[in-house]
DNA sequence: CTAGTTCTGTCAGCGACTGACAGCCAAGGC
DNA sequence: GCCTTGGCTGTCAGTCGCTGACAGAACTAG
């Protein structure tokens, strides 16, 4: 079984080759673009098999979203760590704090993820079908929060968690546009403002 | 060249093609699912040869999603309709009244498109990528109706147009889980209530 | 050392998608 | 009447993402 440590050994290579395997991608995505870039391409510059590669990642998008994976689990239980009388907008900004800090934190990582993202449509739709799984792990707190009739409240939050996430995904874009520039948390307070104008 | 009319006759059989082709696989595509449904059968099913269904659409997700093409039109003519003094969120809301009503006018389809995208997660990502052209059709408009500095106008704007965008998709699929029972206008507003909270 | 688990490369195959080529058929000039 | 032109079509061949199956290598446990 397992080591005193809470991994194996194996689970140690794997996570190495996985993250070799990510960065060697996205090295070649940013050289070549992603659609001119091939899986085999990938698998040769790591020295691997290319049907390894899909042994590591379940699909090629993955390997560029994939990095985006626990973030949904982290907005969630930073959400779950608010106070319980918190109102639900006031609640969602304070749980992104964290996220934005670590956005900030290698910054050059995330601009260039996220200008891959901007130009790559293949891509937009996978960070979409991603960010859309992060409102799932959010909308039972936010539902928990409101003070409204069943019937609606499933409704009222996951629109509330789905307006939210867009001013994020809106302020990150314009964050990373300006090269990390302007104050991200501005951003964000400046979205989530005209949205509840 | 043309003939009285505006468009010419070729224009029209290509047409007709196309939404043969589009019917035969949204048959297709409910009766055996869409991942279990190949191009080969729709073109076989239709009397054409595979290679030609490429020439209709430039996907096989497009000829589902292809449907929705001319709403992100629609809508913005809808918002340039309305009153230049009317607010952002008044007017989203309004210009939003007619596409309602196209909605629930032919219900089964819609319906039956709904219940097909909630459970293919491949369509998901293409039908939310096609939500994010629309919301580029609508953003213009709305920047211009926010009184704000130009530095925060587009992330506003954008914001602002993304949260309505959300809170149409979510009022349309509770519409849909619910057969078409529940009012369709009375979702949305509750849904925009929600993030305006 | 042995037995069993896990990883790997190789091969074969499916399905979406594309480029190239040749044949068909309607539109228009002679 | 004929012939040319242009668009539409089917066929063929090929690429790429992705999957299942198999056999051998490597590592682990006893």
């Amino acid at each position: 079984m397992a080591a005193s440590s809470g991994v194996g050994l194996r689970e140690l290579t794997r996570r190495a080759v996985r993250t070799q395997i990510a960065e060697t991608a996205m090295e070649l995505f940013v050289a070549k673009g992603y659609e001119e870039t091939t899986v085999d391409e990938i698998a040769a510059a790591v020295g691997i098999s290319g049907r390894s590669v899909f042994r590591y990642f379940p699909t090629k998008e993955d390997i560029v979203v994939g990095l985006l994976d626990g973030i949904g689990d982290e907005l969630a239980a930073a959400l779950a760590a608010r106070p319980r009388d918190e109102p639900p907008w006031v609640a969602l900004r304070n749980a992104m704090t964290p996220h934005l800090d670590s956005l900030t934190r290698d910054s050059d990582r995330t601009i260039a993820t996220a200008m891959l993202l901007a130009d790559t449509p293949a891509l937009r739709g996978a960070l979409l079908a991603k960010r859309a799984r992060w409102a799932e792990a959010l909308v039972p707190d936010i539902s928990r929060r409101l003070k409204l009739p069943p019937a609606r409240r499933d409704l009222a939050a996951r629109s509330l968690v789905g307006a939210a996430l867009t001013c994020l995904n809106n302020a990150v874009d314009d964050w990373a546009r300006s090269n990390g520039r302007k104050p991200l948390a501005k951003l964000l307070d400046t979205a989530i403002a005209a949205v509840r104008g």
